[in-house]
DNA sequence: CCAATAGTGTCTTTCAGACATTATTAT
DNA sequence: ATAATAATGTCTGAAAGACACTATTGG
């Protein structure tokens, strides 16, 4: 029986209700750190416990509108800036169990975003950060939000193999140094400077030049840097690989 | 205001129902051709359209257990050859406006099965067949079928590329041509036998040797092949990458 | 001047792909 | 015998990684 054979004789509210929400797993970039946005909970269960921003999905609304919509009123940006966030769907989590009180399906959606001011706590949340993904309460996390997280770090890292997505964390236009910064970030390991710039610069669309250079050199020194904005690749071939696994 | 705070002063009931399904792609290889299972509707709306296996979550069922069941109750078959599918998530399709009833949001999951009988039509699906992808009837699939078909298809190629799964559409013993002809079949695309040969015995963990060779030679000459399992990696390093893109 | 950084050059190793070769089997 | 196939060997080119080097800037 397919679902809608099952539904043409069926009313929902003779089941049990299943509840739908949608949950983002935001990251961000600052001071040299991978973040991620958390609030934390007002109200049981799970009071007092960090959890993913996340709400009830709209009667017509699309999950990823839904899933913006939510980022938005957790961030308190506008449409400007947010709209060069990268937002996709992770995963689904209904496990039947997850939530003490009825059946919660999540679809959980990735965010990539550059530098975002501090969010505003919702009326509804305690509070709401950016934290450190090093600095993760992995005891004091709501639900199964913690195992969400992970995959949503796992999925992260290895998006930054073949895909271009690095640069959405990043300003409109940037240099390769901090596109390579962006990499160590997320994988959590040192690359080696010369050969990440030959190897951006070689995959056809990563990264076109602007013709424009830094103000400045570095901070302690050294030449100003050229500056590159995203190139129209939406799939890097040859792709960045991680060593090892 | 993310889920809990939400549900806590909520009642679903109050609000518009969503229904939560499951829905299968599940591929197969029969005669080297890639077959997908379809179930014909026999009740309106899409009466007498393909669709994929599917239905509603039960309650106290996990979402990938619910596939299985699908697929287990649309193919008519037990456990033990149905262990030896393989079962992921493959994306949530929630678009407010994919059932002209209500809102239904489905999760769709993406099957590998070995050569399996031909299925047997549930009551309420006029027919139940294994389809070759080929010969798909994209103009009468029912909702947004053809769009989940299409993302599984390319998921299917795209995990053939750096995991083992390729195993999984074959017996528990095989020849490396039977491997390609896997590959070759999915990717539709001809394969260098030789390399394919050498590259598939060096990558660690793909596949380890029985001992054991064919009983015969190829059916037009050749000699006997050797036998192999599936091994132990569950990612492949390096991967089997596809040419172009 | 000195240290740090941007960017380029070179060499080695690995791996994919083209192609050739040998051995074994069915007909 | 002949054709087909399994399995291995050889060569070339692409690309990753290690390392060296030059040029430019801040302090």
């Amino acid at each position: 029986m397919n679902e809608q054979d099952f539904l043409a004789g069926y009313d929902p509210r003779d089941y049990p209700a299943v509840a739908v929400t949608v949950d983002v797993v935001a990251l961000t970039i600052r001071e040299g750190a991978l973040h991620l946005l958390l609030i934390r909970r007002a109200a049981p269960p799970y009071a007092g416990h960090w959890a993913l921003p996340g709400g009830f999905v709209r009667p017509d609304e699309d999950l990823l509108a839904g899933a913006r919509r939510e980022l938005a009123e957790e961030t308190g940006l506008g449409g400007e800036r947010l709209g060069r966030v990268h937002l996709e769907q992770l995963g689904t989590y209904g496990d039947p169990d997850r939530d003490p009180r009825m059946r919660v399906v999540s679809i959980a959606h990735l965010a990539f975003a550059p530098d975002l001011p501090d969010p505003v706590a919702d009326t509804d949340a305690a509070d709401a950060i950016w934290l450190p993904v090093t600095a993760l309460p992995n005891r004091q996390l709501a639900f199964d939000h913690a195992r969400i997280i992970d995959d949503g770090l796992e999925r992260a890292r290895a998006k930054l193999e073949y895909t271009p997505l690095a640069t959405r964390f990043l300003a409109p236009e940037f240099t390769v140094t901090e596109l390579r910064a962006v990499y160590e970030t997320v994988w959590g390991e040192p690359l080696h400077a010369g050969n990440f710039h030959r190897k951006v610069l070689s995959v056809p669309g990563f990264v076109e030049s602007t013709g424009a250079s830094t103000e400045r050199g570095g901070a302690r020194g050294g030449p100003r840097a050229k500056l590159y904005r995203p190139g129209t690749a939406r799939l890097l071939h040859p792709a960045l690989l991680r060593t090892l696994r």
